[in-house]
DNA sequence: CCCTACGTCTGT
DNA sequence: ACAGACGTAGGG
């Protein structure tokens, strides 16, 4: 389990020290924080760039590429986040940089970047004290939240913008390209770069500490051998590398994982103790189990029967529908202790496999989502290196 | 009260 | 087996 000692600039500078103060590094959630890395990293700056260009890649994308109708929840997550006031610190401050080998479960991240590092964005751990921006909240309690939340003016500054925005860098489908001119980034039409392709392109284009390179963060470069991690919400919990897709579902998860961070830190897909309700427990609703891919998912494919008959059918997604709920109630469950590689492949095979070939019908924009929720059930669902095989199905 | 979604029933 | 419809639990 990664323990981060000390978050500073969102990052978890150095391992070992006892406080930020010792170390003479500005501990601050906001633009004094970056006072050092002012020249470089104005926040306003990027939250521009940031939401006009989530709104311009929906827009664009999503309407060139589809019928928007067909993803609300997309359009919905699009006119939030470009609604939202500024939902994550500054670029410096998504920063989670370490100088320790990444732990099993972010390792995944390596994928087929060859490289140890693994690069995630995220938000340093919330100080204890203040709540900063309306921090409260947390993740919704079920998937749904995902659109529920869109009765808010905006995303809660809290675990959920976490989410979201770990998500969406660490996937690049929402990063406007931090990077002026990057040299392996993959543009698209807007001229964004988007992480993720280049991620799932090939492994060693992109050479340098993580999936970025040395082009985010405004330019920023990283000390050789840093290698910059996602913290999740909880830094030092149990990371959340699921895509943008899975936001709402990642809050949970995430949740569940830190409760059962001690010895299996997250439950496998397969066989959640977090599920809560017992098979014994019958007669009651089940719930969803919160970590499985479907769960983690957020947001509803637009074109499956359950979506299409949302309002009679009263169902789920089918791509959202949780792993333990397609199971019948308290039929043999609890059988695999699934931490083993070899089942977390299995799974993640299927889901790679079918999102691949949903990806076949349909756009490009859409098969990059796709990859990234496979990746993230990859993530989910494993602690171990199936990621990478998991990647390489896909490309 | 509204919305989401689980469980169940029914039809194909 | 699957899809659709419906009742209703649960949360906000």
């Amino acid at each position: 389990m990664l323990q981060c000692p000390w978050w500073g600039f969102g990052v978890c500078l150095l391992k070992g020290t006892s406080s930020p103060e010792e170390k003479g590094i500005p501990q601050r959630k906001t633009k004094n924080m970056v006072s050092g890395l002012a020249p470089m990293l104005d926040y306003t700056t990027e939250m521009d760039r940031y939401r006009s260009s989530i709104a311009s890649f929906y827009k664009t994308n999503v309407n060139m590429n589809m019928n928007v109708t067909n993803f609300p929840q997309s359009a919905k997550l699009a006119a939030r986040l470009a609604a939202a006031a500024p939902i994550f610190p500054p670029t410096a401050a998504r920063l989670g940089a370490m100088a320790t080998t990444p732990w099993g479960c972010h390792d995944n991240m390596n994928m087929n970047m060859n490289h140890p590092a693994a690069m995630f964005w995220g938000r340093p751990k919330p100080s204890s004290s203040s709540g900063s921006g309306g921090g409260g909240g947390g993740g919704s309690s079920d998937g749904g939240g995902a659109e529920k939340h869109g009765h808010t003016a905006s995303l809660p500054v809290s675990q959920g913008t976490a989410h979201h925005h770990a998500m969406a860098s660490s996937n690049g489908n929402f990063l406007p390209g931090y990077s002026g001119g990057t040299d392996c980034g993959v543009m698209n039409k807007q001229g964004h770069t988007h992480a993720d392709m280049i991620g799932l392109s090939e492994g060693g284009s992109c050479n340098g500490g993580g999936v970025m390179g040395g082009s985010f963060l405004g330019g920023l470069g990283l000390p050789p051998g840093v290698i910059v991690m996602a913290m999740g919400s909880a830094g030092g919990g149990i990371s959340d590398a699921s895509s943008a897709f899975q936001m709402t579902g990642g809050q949970r998860a995430l949740t569940d994982c830190q409760q059962h961070a001690n010895s299996s830190p997250c439950p496998s897909s397969s066989s959640p103790p977090s599920s809560g309700v017992t098979a014994a427990a019958v007669s009651l609703k089940r719930k969803r189990c919160g970590v499985c891919g479907p769960c983690r998912r957020l947001i509803n494919c637009g074109v499956c029967s359950s979506c299409r008959n949302r309002k009679t059918g009263h169902q789920i997604c089918k791509f959202r529908k949780c792993e333990e709920l397609k199971k019948k109630p308290g039929g043999g469950g609890g059988v695999l202790e699934v931490s083993s590689c070899t089942h977390t492949h299995a799974y993640t095979r299927a889901h790679a496999q079918h999102w691949l070939d949903v990806s076949k019908c349909m756009s490009h924009l859409l098969f990059l989502l796709c990859v990234c929720a496979s990746l993230s059930v990859c993530v989910c669902a494993s602690r171990c290196a199936c990621v990478s095989r998991c990647v390489s199905w896909l490309t």
